[in-house]
DNA sequence: CATGAATGAGCATTCATTCAT
DNA sequence: CATGAATGAATGCTCATTCAT
């Protein structure tokens, strides 16, 4: 009969299995950057390592499963933020500034966490992520929770979440080429913009 | 001795290179669009040419030089329009509205050209093209003069540019998958919210 | 000073050897019936095992040594039996008789043992393996006897032990296609067969 | 417009062609006689071969493809000979043995043209491809033929092809360890051996 | 200039095997 | 002895690119 294994949680394989699975994501997240998701391989990952080829399929099973694993790691760190962002907002003009002041910092904070702070994450480095997805919709709800209860103005929802989106992307870009960073310059403007935007925009 | 051959503009010969040239073209929006530009491979594109592979290097030296003139094309036939609006525009907000006319009026047009309408075409399949930056620094220049002449509100001009080319981006790609297509109605939304932005973000 | 550990036959330390090694090799008779031996990885044997990968290196030091293990399990399962037939035999007619008889209940008993009857066992998953020239060789010798003790006809033994084998390898097959499995009907098929055809093929 | 191919029969480049895939044949047939087909690998083929390794995907587009082109040849070779045998058989007894002596002429034939004498071919290097039960279904078709016009005795025709091809194939096998190959001899043995067993195992 | 076979580097993935625990 | 993570060679296959025809 085999032994049931003892693996105690902060044995040294387990932590080096940890400091391993780390070690692959960051590389990941690098290469990713430097060379856009599609156009990396594997071994481009690995190779920023100090492990062997093989081990790389010990902790993920395919690139998509390590674009999974990056993307839901920024998103799980994202999304929680919004949402507080959301509950504790006291107005809607209160919603959009916190939005923007969590994404921007949250933008500066992954830029600066990368060598290279040129090429802006958008939260997992392509245009239509599932997650990012998930964040649209997530934004549209509220919107349409707060037009509903009468906070925003009446306007397309869909157009106006895009829009918002939009400017906060294409921003948050154009922040990290400026140095230093001031992602709270960069909310702030976002907040004007969008605000004075969407009273524009309300159906007349 | 033998005549050195006198290639006319339009001799047999010269013809048949444009067509080849504009074969390869077509075949490689088509494929880019379907599988996107690093899945797709050159084979792809060249098999769905009656040409041979080795032909496609009398034209292109490599996958690259093919994207850059595909992208090239679109910004060859975008920034005319353009320029266009921008010297006929007799106010900063008639520029405005005629950009953004143009813009969702040819992305629509790119988009049924297509026969999958759900890649947004985003001037040639990549964020960061230099055909786009082209487009975005001739945008900001077009913006800065007007700021210049008293047209335009005192805004940071870099990022208001940022913000209405992803306002145009964003809402594209929504509009895109509305049916039918209704680049007006986006025009219009993008332009009030844009506009009203603009005032808004003004440097008080 | 520790004590030298003294391994009784039966401590319970040897009956968990024991146990993984059987473990093992009912794995691997598996799972090379399933995928083929060629196909069959050490992986795959140890998956259908409750081991850790690198036990299975306390036990063979590669696969082809565990193929071995499996081939001589099986033949010194059967050359006793064939002996036995041998010994017992009270003429070269019953000799022939008990060889097939023990052969095809054998063969029937192996495909039977394996969840699917369709991949005939022929002695261990393999044409040529050393354990069936072995057991040709023995057969070939039993055949000389005869000869020489007048038992059997004057003929060429090689080729009659090979005649006889081929026989039964064919036959083995098409007997575990049909169902319900009649491996005393395929024996007298085959004794028949072979003892006409040895009386045939004596040297005249 | 691309000129039409014009790609005469025995030009430089089709010889060539023709060449480079008779090459990969033949390096396929020794490697799969040596290592057996499941533990060849289409590098090993390659590398007997003077062309690179991406060379053979202009060929074939996989192993299998492989190993059908040479078993196809080697059936496209054997079983007109066999269909001849049976056209022009004036008997049951003709039959089998014109059967007979195609059959290991053919084996001593490819046993020769094989460096390596000592692996038989066995049509195509494993027990059961498509090739050998189709082989088998004409063998038992003729069988069942002469049985049904009165011409072979009664018995089980699949049993009886089954143990006519289990003295051929390990007959062959025998007679290629005896040099000089004699298949006259081996037809002889197996055709006497054969029929005699037909009448034995005739259904009583 | 078109052709398409040849090339060989490169990729994702698997696997036997080792070895620190 | 058992464990299972790490290793890196090997495999099937693709592809951009070259070049003789």
């Amino acid at each position: 009969m085999a032994r049931a294994p003892v693996l105690a949680e902060n044995s040294r394989r387990a932590q080096s299995k940890a400091a391993n699975r780390q070690q692959i994501l960051d590389a990941a997240r690098a290469v990713f950057a430097e060379l856009g998701y599609e156009a990396a391989s594997i071994r481009d990952v690995i190779r920023r390592t100090d492990l062997a080829s093989g081990t790389f399929y010990n902790y993920f099973t395919c690139k998509e499963e390590l674009r999974q694993a990056i993307a839901d790691d920024s998103a799980a760190r994202f999304r929680p933020l919004l949402q507080k962002a959301h509950d504790e907002a006291e107005s809607f003009e209160d919603y959009v500034r916190r939005g923007f002041v969590i994404y921007f910092a949250f933008v500066a904070q992954e830029s600066m966490a990368q060598q290279n702070g040129v090429l802006a994450p958008n939260f997992g480095y392509r245009i239509d992520t599932p997650e990012m997805m998930a964040v649209f919709t997530e934004v549209r709800a509220h919107i349409e929770e707060a037009i509903a209860q009468g906070l925003a103005p009446q306007l397309d929802a869909d157009y106006f979440t895009a829009a918002a989106i939009g400017v906060a992307r294409e921003l948050g870009e154009r922040m990290c080429q400026r140095l230093p960073l001031d992602p709270l310059a960069a909310a702030e403007f976002a907040t004007r913009f969008v605000l004075a935007g969407a009273a524009a925009a309300a159906i007349s």
